[in-house]
DNA sequence: TTCATATATATGATATTTCACATATATGAA
DNA sequence: TTCATATATGTGAAATATCATATATATGAA
């Protein structure tokens, strides 16, 4: 993992809270992160499709949905770092945390 | 410090070899890192004067010379994030920090 | 096969970042 | 004050990233 190529992938209000999500959650399907952000749904997955070409995430579709989770050979000082981020920013996505959780118990909240 | 504006910083190659050597050496000033990183004056003063104004660098002037530490504010996650990624990364930094030892030692060796 | 839902990608327009170059400022020595 | 050195910044051009929109693909149900 190329470290520059890393924190350019952070670099994206996007990209970033997508990963701090999929850090708190462990997995997240691409419709959550739409409720999550409020985003529309290409948004969402050209982000992502450029953190799992960057060898951040990996893709599982499941029938018609596809979740997203880290890649199992992102290293250790890539994933410790987005874990310290997140757990020392909360507030930077707790409103997109409080409606992930909302979209995965069936209540979309987004206006 | 925001996430976000934080790891903008880290996405660009001269911002981000210039932090992992201040995290490895210090401290640094501006000629020092010329010769380490090869690039002209204006260049390295133009990204550090962005990393001073979020807050990451602090500048402290010595006579004719500008030297660079992180700032003593920044916050624990951030400098941790930082000692992480240098540790981790050595080979994507080692070039500049030779050329830096050596400049620091009164050889500078950028061709 | 046809349809509806979920996700992915192509494309040109827009916004943002970075650059090269010129110039300005600060310091210390002569 | 004048000069040389070290550093900072202004400006428009060039490169890069992001976006909105349209469209394509994949899955499962009817």
């Amino acid at each position: 993992m190329d470290p520059l190529k890393f924190f350019k992938c952070l670099s994206d209000d996007t990209r970033l809270k997508s990963l701090l999500l999929i850090s708190k959650f462990g997995e997240v399907c691409v419709c959550d992160l739409m409720d999550a952000l409020c985003l529309d749904q290409p948004k969402i997955s050209r982000h992502l499709a450029e953190l799992r070409k960057c060898g951040i995430l990996l893709d599982d579709r499941r029938g018609k949905w596809v979740y997203y989770r880290f890649h199992p050979e992102l290293p250790e000082w890539a994933r410790a770092v987005i874990q310290q981020s997140a757990e020392h920013n909360q507030s930077y996505f707790e409103e997109a945390s409080t409606r992930l959780h909302a979209s995965q118990t069936g209540k979309s909240t987004c206006l």
